[in-house]
DNA sequence: GGGAGTCGGTTTCGATTTGCAACCAGCCGA
DNA sequence: TCGGCTGGTTGCAAATCGAAACCGACTCCC
């Protein structure tokens, strides 16, 4: 995943690539959970802590951040709101689809965690439900059928790409 | 890579997990890159812009905050400064064993922008150095060699957790 | 009926962080 | 000597964050 080449100083026009979110799916991902709260926040919402008091206590945030950062969420469409309770109307936050589909991204980030900052042993170990078996997470290519390693991953402009 | 129960309101001793570095690999990894900026960095780092005055025309950042952010990734081994000239000594960011290592989470960002943002097309493709097919990331049970979706995934406390 | 408690917020306000712009240091080349 | 380039630092206004107080809807209990 890298681009060996050293960049000249004046970027040839077809890579003059800039932040904004449209030329770059990570900017875009960051757009919507490029803060420390929400990941922590989704955190929680995978490992099944789902009501506001609950994420307060848990993560130690102040009130209107997670008001704020939830709301957000569920703008994004990252979490819904279900009712759990009536009389008053009460609810607790869900991944939908989208937001389930961020499991990829915490887990690459709990393994670097892990693999850099674990000394003492893991905090928490990923396993195969039915064997019981930590899992790993790998880069495939579906064409020769092997786990590609980083240094052997190359990076093309897609036609998403807005070549301005 | 979830728990299915909902939490009790007053969570179980053993699992009243808070946000502190320590008990989580994932907020361990936010600690070093939770910043839009940071991560940001770190992409144009991996697509090769390794320079102060590139990577500030190319992000649009805040010089300041450039440099503040860059000395804090080298500071936590995730980039480390390489002399490309002498008089002046002029230094190029690189990444460390330890940031290249985060390709990884950086991919899973970018999936999922890839598959919630990119209607367009996607902006970037990774593929296969040596057959130029499109690559995927998976997480696999080595055991059982095989592809294990998200909803198989349990997690359990590891030889780290702190249990307080 | 009244008072305390729970849950999910919102408001307020001081402290921190951000971002823009100006400045500076070291060196080059004309 | 006069810019100009690179890689910063400094100052200051504006935006964001965070702790604490407050609020509304409802329940429970006396």
């Amino acid at each position: 995943m890298v681009d060996t080449e050293p960049r000249p100083a004046t970027g040839t026009a077809s890579e003059a690539v800039t932040a904004p979110t449209a030329s770059c799916s990570i900017a875009a991902t960051l757009e919507v959970v490029g803060d420390r709260w929400t990941v922590l926040i989704l955190r929680d919402v995978f490992r099944g802590v789902r009501r506001f008091a609950q994420l307060q206590a848990d993560l130690g945030i102040a009130r209107n951040m997670l008001a704020d950062r939830l709301s957000r969420l569920v703008e994004h469409g990252v979490l819904e709101r279900v009712p759990y309770q009536t009389r008053p109307v009460r609810c607790e936050y869900r991944l939908t689809a989208k937001g389930a589909d961020l499991s990829t991204a915490l887990i690459a980030l709990m393994g670097w965690g892990d693999r850099w900052y674990a000394a003492e042993g893991v905090p928490t170990i990923l396993v195969h439900e039915t064997c019981g078996t930590p899992v790993e997470q790998h880069v495939r290519c579906p064409h020769c059928d092997e786990t590609v390693n980083p240094g052997r991953i190359r990076s093309r402009p897609g036609p998403g790409r807005s070549s301005v």
